[in-house]
DNA sequence: CACGTATATACGTGTAAGAGTATATCAGAA
DNA sequence: TTCTGATATACTCTTACACGTATATACGTG
């Protein structure tokens, strides 16, 4: 499996982290949630420990699974010099359109802080 | 190939995209530097171009080929609610070093306090 | 034109991973 | 103990994808 980045290409894996962010979930409740067989959500939560994204607490028949922060940091991190690349882009397109006195996707942005779009 | 998670998910792909960061190349240049075979470049190149990482333009016989933005910032903003998470997390953390009077990770703060308590 | 360079694509192959089904393990209740 | 609920694992099957090799396309130069 080796890298975080094959871990959360996962759809259903990428489903258990986001709902795990809440609170942490037993197998049950997960597997109820999201309406998946539960071989299928153990396997996944499988994967997902020994990847070190989610660790288990036993609370008699149930496991409490929650998140753990550092896998997904890594991702973040490796984010970082895109990050800073997209935002010069942003800027810059938002000063040729500023030239331009056009605003053809978005209409009239409000005022300051990152506009951040979403698809 | 459908999500932007399976795209990042291949190691060589990872790497165009970090190369791509600094400034454009083209297709031979990112075959030396990165040590793979040209049709592998070439394969990589056109998933990424059909996900919408990365744009080409033609130099005479060579491609020319730039980031785009926007597929990464869904993968940032899909990691939105992890950073929250995990930002709590290292505070809670922090709390606790405090109270156990140690700095592991930061090299600051000689020990002080000795109020050893536990969970 | 022929030739070389640069890049793209086609084809065959191996492999790994996810799905589904069945079964094993384990804890608690009766 | 036996039964039931909760979770983990084993096994088979299928498919997708990355790779290597070969070939095609395109452009620029002699």
């Amino acid at each position: 499996m080796e890298s975080v980045f094959e871990i959360i290409a996962e759809p259903n894996r990428r489903a258990i982290l986001s709902l795990l962010v809440s609170s942490e979930q037993s197998v049950g409740e997960i597997e109820r949630q999201l309406r998946m067989p539960q071989p299928t959500v153990s396997k996944h939560l499988r994967v997902l420990r020994d990847a070190g994204f989610v660790e288990s607490t036993v609370d008699a028949q149930r496991r409490l699974y929650r998140l753990k922060p550092e896998p997904l940091q890594e991702v973040d991190d490796w984010l970082a010099p895109f990050r800073r690349f997209w935002s010069a882009h942003v800027d810059a397109l938002e000063r040729h359109l500023e030239r331009m006195g056009q605003h053809p996707t978005t209409k009239s942005t409000p005022a300051k802080g990152k506009t951040r779009r979403r698809k």
